[in-house]
RNA sequence: UCCUCCUUAGCUCAGUUGGUUAGAGCACAUCACUGUUAAUGAUGGGGUCCUCCGUUCAAGUCGGAGAGGGGGAGCCA
């Protein structure tokens, strides 16, 4: 038995638990919010337990007027009580109140959450209350499961979990603007004698930023312990108004040393795969609430825009089917034998080298194959300094062994890439690429010291959850947003 | 950053070819009712029609600029 502590109200009962199974005839103490009072007798109450509701009796005549006033929607109460047996409908079990007690009013006049169907554009923007509603209560439920079954995940393999830095003096990875962490004055900063700012005068002693990916130090615990991964916030100063990018998001990096780049595919599809079972084990009434929402949200689009795939026959699919995985030239392929190319229906031209655009992925996940799609060998011209170059390619047409995970209504979920382990080779590309030697020796010397064939990747957390919960702003899937021109609370 | 759409009561939204005092549902207040399920019925209060400039006898409505938001694109996870 887990050991068991008392809660500072002693004894109160959580509304998911009381809901399942507790015999009729038990006293118990149930607190949290009020969601609907009807009748001046029935309190719908919630404790973020679960979307279910536990209703409390507050039989006629039993309790002050002036107590039953202050029980109005988002006040917090304390109720002792009895399970019995409901007399309504909509529920198995109730609570016949003994006492209420008001722990904290809220003025029904100014709380801005009612007992009706709020826009997600109006809770975005109410973010600190919108925990209390049954789509972001499931949504965050979701969050920490998926965070959990993570961590899960790797133990239960033995990868070591690696904090890497989030401020860092690296800024060779390349994968996007950075956000300057100083604590010089903006005004009148110290010059040296070109004119530019100095940073030798800053809190580190040079230029720093916040991280964009924990990847290159992650590599560095890969040569040790074999297999880590990392999971943090990582920051972007892209000015991306979409709704699959933030400013601050959360990544999740595994790096394996002696792992190719199939070993890598196959790490990472059991790896999405094992996170949408957890969900569908541990939070079935969550996806189901979900489900349910997206459905009714469904309705309200023509008939052709609808997906016509509920979200947990989606999770399932995913969840019992392998992952198409084909190259990049064979994606090319695809896309230039489509009738849609045909019809000249792709804005962006289709010839090998060029970056898949949102629309090629889009077509080769929905359309052509409807189910996640790897795709692997992108042109070297197209990917970073650290992939591992193919071997035998025609002269023009180098590729690497990278590969991306494309998901229906997402796009890319997971990039990752087999690293260039070969010294000479990984220098004679960072050279090519005009990145300095001298700053990155101390990653060069993973390579110089008992360097091994390995391979990792990136999966955006927030990209996860936005497959799980079917939300399709991934600003709903993150408690407090960071995007341009936004940074509430 | 680009394209596009939107902004009217606390919320969701209607508002005709530019024309008197801008409406509805929900929410809120008061009363009634009392086994309700977003309870119901009656009555009532509630508006910088996003902001500024312009056209006009007259602008919520037409034009321009700005702000905020949605969707799409690029960059990416």
């Amino acid at each position: 038995m887990p050991f068991e502590i008392s809660n500072m109200f002693n004894d109160r009962i959580k509304i998911k638990q009381l809901l399942s199974g507790t015999p009729t005839g038990t006293e118990v103490v149930v607190m949290g919010w009020v969601r609907t009072f009807r009748n001046n007798q029935f309190i719908a109450l919630n404790d973020g337990s679960t979307n279910a509701n536990i209703q409390i009796v507050a039989t006629l005549g039993e309790f002050d007027e002036a107590i039953l006033k202050r029980v109005t929607t988002g006040a917090s109460l304390k109720i002792v009580g009895t399970v019995v047996e409901s007399l309504g409908k909509g529920q198995s079990v109730e609570v016949k109140a003994k006492t209420l007690e008001i722990l904290g009013d809220s003025d029904a006049e100014k709380f801005p959450l009612q007992p009706k169907k709020h826009s997600l554009e109006f809770l975005r923007e109410k973010a600190h209350l919108r925990f209390r509603t049954n789509t972001f209560g499931s949504v965050f439920r979701l969050r920490h499961a998926l965070a959990f079954a993570v961590h899960q995940f790797y133990n239960e393999r033995g990868f070591v979990y690696l904090h890497t830095p989030i401020i860092t003096s690296s800024d060779a990875e390349g994968a996007g603007e950075m956000f300057r962490v100083t604590t010089l004055p903006l005004e009148g900063a110290p010059k040296n004698d070109k004119g530019e700012i100095d940073y030798t005068q800053d809190f580190f002693g040079k230029g720093t930023n916040l991280t964009v990916s924990g990847q290159l130090e992650g590599e560095l615990g890969a040569m040790a312990f074999s297999e880590i991964y990392t999971f943090g916030p990582t920051f972007r100063a892209e000015n991306s108004n979409t709704t699959r990018h933030l400013a601050e998001f959360w990544m999740i990096e595994p790096e394996m040393a002696f792992y190719d780049i199939e070993d890598n595919m196959n790490l990472a599809e059991a790896f999405i795969k094992y996170l949408i079972n957890y969900a569908l084990k541990n939070n079935a009434d969550d996806i189901d609430f979900l489900d349910a929402r997206l459905a009714e949200e469904e309705k309200q689009l023509p008939t052709e825009k609808r997906s016509g795939l509920g979200l947990r026959e989606k999770l399932e699919l995913v969840v019992n089917n392998n992952f198409e995985r084909i190259t990049y030239t064979e994606a090319i392929d695809i896309l230039l034998n489509s009738n849609h190319y045909k019809k000249k229906k792709f804005q962006y031209e289709v010839k090998w080298g060029i970056d898949l655009q949102s629309e090629h992925e889009r077509y080769l996940v929905e359309q052509h194959f409807k189910k996640p799609v790897i795709v692997t060998g992108y042109p070297a011209a197209i990917k970073a300094f650290y992939m591992r170059m193919n071997d035998g390619c025609a002269p023009g047409k180098e590729t690497v062994a990278a590969m991306d995970i494309l998901a229906p209504g997402i796009g890319e979920i997971v990039g990752g890439s087999q690293r260039e382990e070969r010294l000479d080779k990984l220098e004679a590309r960072m050279n090519a690429m005009h990145i300095p030697l001298e700053d990155m020796s101390w990653y060069l010397d993973t390579r110089r010291f008992g360097t091994v064939p390995h391979a990792g990747f990136g999966l955006g957390f927030e990209r996860m959850i936005q497959f799980v919960t079917g939300m399709t702003n991934i600003r709903d899937v993150i408690p407090f947003a960071r995007t341009p021109k936004n940074c509430e609370y």
